[in-house]
DNA sequence: TTGACCCAAATGGTAGTACCATTGTGCCCG
DNA sequence: CGGGCACAATGGTACTACCATTTGGGTCAA
């Protein structure tokens, strides 16, 4: 099965995509080393034989990849950069989103990593992130033991400290696909921080999970991290809770509003309204 | 900290950006749905008011991300699109493959999210699943015993065998994480079948675990699991042995072939030769 | 009636040109 | 010596013309 396609349809339009392929290549190939550049894109024209537009459309495909970066002006053109763990996340979350993946999935995955990377992080991590932890965990708490503390605040602080815990393992895997994650779905996390009772439990919970982690209690550790995603489950349940009303209305609401983009029009004259506001400074 | 810059370039270039994220924001909204079709390219040029060119490249970013499908001719356009999975892999991949990260953290990594998927498949998976990968299991031995047999043939059941595994935790989020680190790096799952020692012990590991799994048996399963990755760095280690004298045959020979692409001729007349095999055919 | 054939329209793909905007360099003048 | 200005390189945009492909309908013949 999965037999190679005896007649690809060869050269079938799309030469940026042959110009991407061929410049992409170039780049993994280590013919272009990142911040070095590639030529200009009127000289790219030339070399492949193609117009303008044909390369811009290949650049603005690699760009997208994360592979390039444009900078305008003399000293411009198309530097080689280093890709970000952003370009993997965006892609992922985008996918996640698509697929109206249950937060159950994703909050089930991100525990097992985090068991994972707790066992390991017991073994590698050195004392002085050991100690780090305990004492970004307690600042965390101190954090949330203030009422006014803003919730998003606290959001960014969870998180530094589960990019600094992902990081303990010594595993770059498991820090990036963390990061991917959570880069998607960050909003479930702040949601954490918004009820006065999960934020204390959340923040105290991190104290007790980092001391365990620093005495190298693996079985406590799980236990803490147990507790962590109990609680952010029961939070999201109560939070869907409330999101499902919302979303009635919502629904409702979009129904009457019929700004639509597709082409189903059977009978309306004027379709896309699309006021274009951020244009008339040309 | 990370505070949101205060005065952000407003408009700088880019007028494709502006588009792409308009567009993208329609589909990620729900307002034009999968299947369905955005404006040709030509109404988008008077919807946005802008030249083709920009309406094209926003297109290729769209397109890039997976969002979209373009087809010619009448009835074509720009039909909106289920984002595959394929997308995501391709993303990390090139990631991983950039950041050079060492084979051994990413066979870390899948060891524990195999461990991971193991727990969940034995409380979760159906029993006919379960039957099924035994089954399969045991046909790859069959397969393995006989010498003739490729090794991308083996390779190819071996990578079935882990989605169906990863697919019996029940989360999709495993099964897609699995799938896009396996698009990566399925050379070193190949290469575990190249030797005739590796390939019997290989498969006759997947058939413990298949039996281990359907006992309920997490203990042996979770054994079964740490020999398939011992077996797996070993072979890696071995293969690397071998890819080192490789590698240094192949840099020597990279140094001789001046075929540079960048712009880093001080003295040189004539940058970057690229021969254009491919485009006779116009 | 049915089938084959052809042509027109719609749409993406490519080429080319002209011009604008931005940015670094270096010359020129005070 | 320093500030400012002109210039050149480069990406960004607009517009036009034309090509290639695909669909659908219309025409003509069997």
């Amino acid at each position: 099965m999965n037999e190679i396609p005896l007649f690809t349809p060869a050269r079938v339009g799309r030469a940026s995509e042959d110009v991407a392929l061929q410049l992409e290549a170039a780049i993994v190939g280590g013919k272009v080393a990142p911040g070095q550049s590639l030529p200009s894109e009127r000289e790219l024209q030339n070399v492949f034989k193609t117009g303008r537009g044909v390369i811009r459309e290949a650049l603005m495909m690699l760009r997208q990849k994360g592979m390039i970066e444009v900078r305008k002006g003399a000293k411009g053109g198309t530097y080689v950069k280093q890709i970000d763990v952003a370009n993997v996340s965006e892609s992922l979350a985008l996918f996640l989103r698509q697929k109206q993946v249950e937060p159950r999935h994703v909050i089930d995955f991100r525990e097992s990593m985090d068991r994972s990377i707790a066992m390991m992080a017991i073994v590698h991590a050195s004392s002085a992130e050991k100690q780090a932890l305990a004492e970004g965990s307690k600042a965390l708490l101190a954090m949330a033991l203030v009422p006014e503390t803003d919730q998003h605040e606290l959001g960014e602080k969870d998180r530094e400290l589960n990019l600094l815990f992902a990081r303990m393992s010594r595993n770059p895997v498991f820090e990036w696909v963390m990061g991917a994650l959570q880069m998607g779905f960050s909003s479930q996390d702040y949601a954490l921080y918004e009820d006065a009772y999960f934020r204390e439990q959340t923040a105290r919970n991190w104290v007790d999970t980092a001391a365990a982690l620093a005495a190298g209690d693996l079985m406590r550790c799980s236990a803490c991290i147990g507790r962590h995603y109990l609680l952010l489950r029961d939070c999201v349940a109560s939070c869907a809770a409330q999101a499902d009303v919302a979303e009635l209305l919502d629904r409702s609401d979009a129904a009457m509003t019929g700004t639509s983009l597709t082409k189903e029009y059977p009978d309306q004259a004027d379709p896309p309204k699309y006021e274009r506001k951020e244009k008339e400074c040309l």
